[in-house]
DNA sequence: TGTTAGCACTCTCCCTCGATGAGTGCTAAC
DNA sequence: GTTAGCACTCATCGAGGGAGAGTGCTAACA
């Protein structure tokens, strides 16, 4: 049996009517909602077919269909139109992603809370990934008796400082001395690369500030010690998920909310399988927490290199072809912003 | 009428039992389950005695009793049997705060963690105040051609650092000479401070690097700011609510989350009524989405200095000894935390 | 051969009804 | 003042039945 295109037709409009209503369909129904110009007979035996193929199935005999996981990943390959946004909503994205943007933290949330609100559904944001922790500069400035700040600048720009403790007898002199073994010797790498002759030779430079050295070196140990905290996914409009009737169930809202407490559930959710756009329907995903769900999911570029991903999550049962088209605009505002006005911290 | 000792002890066993079961508990429970020495019939008697003073009401006709917000309040105001912590509670709670602490955020988070996993509800935190936001010392560092980094210590001993555009023509003799004026005009003011005779002078004396000390300016102001955002309340264990058969209503579960993500409401939930430990009880709160909830909150001190919060949100159905012995505890452990290892930042 | 009307059948949903049981208030006896 | 007895109330639960939506099958029709 093939698909032909009456039940193409049949097939979009239970998927379109289920995305709307969330109510199972039935023959008459689509022969009344949709014209197709058949009977409802008529439709009956095709449904009998999609059944067969898959596509859609029966929560109860003698209700109407739904669609399968098989069914919505036919709609939304083959059978979805595709949309464009409204001006409205093009507004809206274009109008906050002209503000100015200092933090990258902030176009992060900012993000995050556009999505959910344009889809009503809970939106998932990986910034942009930190570039590379290397070692860029350092600076000593005064702050008490007995502690300096130590100023770190990173070669991805970003700028960290700490107080450390140096004892009492230190003088700038001292201060000035290490700064500048430490950005003569140290520029560009991270602290897994430092080797131990590297270490040898800031030693053997400074050995009359033993303790200053050894204090700063915890400290950038931390500072550039690949931080996974990095890597954090940002949760947007979790509290939509309370208005699908797919989770009118406590207990599902339990699971799920659980879940979203946690990163890597999330982070896998969001990793792409390819570059670009990705539509992940149901069981599709490989955590069982989420078979009711899809995700929209896309990665954006600046300067033609993948640096983060957005998504957006949902019952399966969502608007894919408006989601999908947010999620398309958003990353190409996303990496417009990005390009421009490049934020510290990435 | 008046309570005597009899009525004191059925209302605490109605309370006791209630929150324990959650069910509504009749006379006849009452006198299998707490040897009073009275038959249920006597226990009736002074049931609907304790209902006419307004302390225990009935759900229905026929249904057994609850505590009311007034038994609540009498009930921990006179009748409950003040509570120890376990060697095991107290020994966590111990272990944690010996942890060595970098950041104000790290004590804020554990804390709040701590207080939702020992209690099984949802935490409130306030973090220390921040110290006044005045002006300290300004120093600017190298970053790229035409930005400076500048360094801002405020005198609460925060540091921040912002990048600033200064132009290509700016020299290290510049940078310095402004810094010295900012320094020698500005301590120990915060920026609603700065008088326009102050600004003048500033003005007067570099009238040459006036873009310079614009942008500076700006900086200054967003930096120096009272910024409401540090009064931001930290919550945790939010999800234990769902655990909570009073929350099984998933309308009242959105209400209470809506609640959650805003700021001022949870504030004025924290807000004490005076120092100390503070019990607020179902419909004393004045916000309506909290009249089913209840509030153990208490203010912690560093040098006789009360500067945070931290409370616990409930069920007006919550064991009210133990969760008052908990943020007991922990209120003085914080301060300790606090007193020992001033973290940076407040 | 594909399409349609008719029809019996199935299954959920919702309402009603009665039994059950917990708990009460009242009364009268102790 | 306390208690036993009793009639009464009301939520909960399960069974039963009607309504309604939808199906699959069959036979007639183009």
């Amino acid at each position: 049996m093939q698909m032909d295109e009456r039940k193409r037709k049949i097939l979009r409009a239970i998927v379109l009517d289920y995305i709307a209503t969330a109510e199972p369909i039935g023959s008459r129904t689509i022969a009344r909602k949709f014209d197709l110009g058949v009977s409802p007979a008529t439709i009956r035996n095709e449904m009998a077919d999609l059944e067969d193929l898959g596509f859609i199935e029966q929560p109860y005999t003698s209700a109407g269909r739904i669609p399968s996981d098989a069914g919505y990943r036919y709609f939304v390959d083959c059978l979805m139109d595709p949309q464009v946004l409204s001006e409205e909503e093009k507004e809206t994205i274009e109008r906050e992603s002209t503000k100015r943007i200092h933090e990258i933290q902030e176009v992060i949330s900012h993000t995050s809370r556009l999505l959910s609100e344009l889809t009503n559904l809970t939106s998932l944001v990986l910034g942009p990934q930190k570039g590379k922790s290397t070692f860029g500069k350092m600076h000593f400035l005064p702050y008490q008796p007995g502690q300096v700040i130590m100023v770190i600048v990173k070669e991805n720009g970003a700028i960290e400082n700490h107080i450390i403790d140096v004892g009492e007898n230190i003088t700038v002199e001292d201060l000035q001395h290490v700064a500048g073994v430490f950005n003569q010797k140290m520029r560009g790498y991270s602290l897994g690369q430092v080797k131990r002759s590297l270490l040898h030779e800031i030693y053997g430079e400074l050995s009359r500030q033993r303790q200053l050295i050894d204090n700063t070196m915890d400290m950038l140990r931390e500072i550039l010690s690949d931080n996974e905290e990095e890597e954090r996914i940002y949760l947007g409009g979790t509290l939509n998920m309370l208005n699908q009737p797919e989770f009118r169930d406590l207990g599902k809202v339990k699971t799920l909310f659980k879940v979203f407490e946690e990163n890597e559930p999330l982070k896998k959710l969001l990793h792409p399988h390819h570059e670009g756009l990705n539509v992940t329907i149901g069981g599709e995903n490989t955590l069982k927490e989420f078979r009711d769900c899809s995700v929209i999911s896309a990665t954006y570029k600046v300067n033609g290199l993948t640096i983060g991903a957005v998504g957006v999550l949902g019952p399966t049962r969502m608007d894919y072809a408006k989601v999908i088209a947010i999620v398309d605009f958003m990353t190409r505002s996303l990496a417009e912003v990005l390009a421009r006005g490049k934020p510290r911290g990435y």
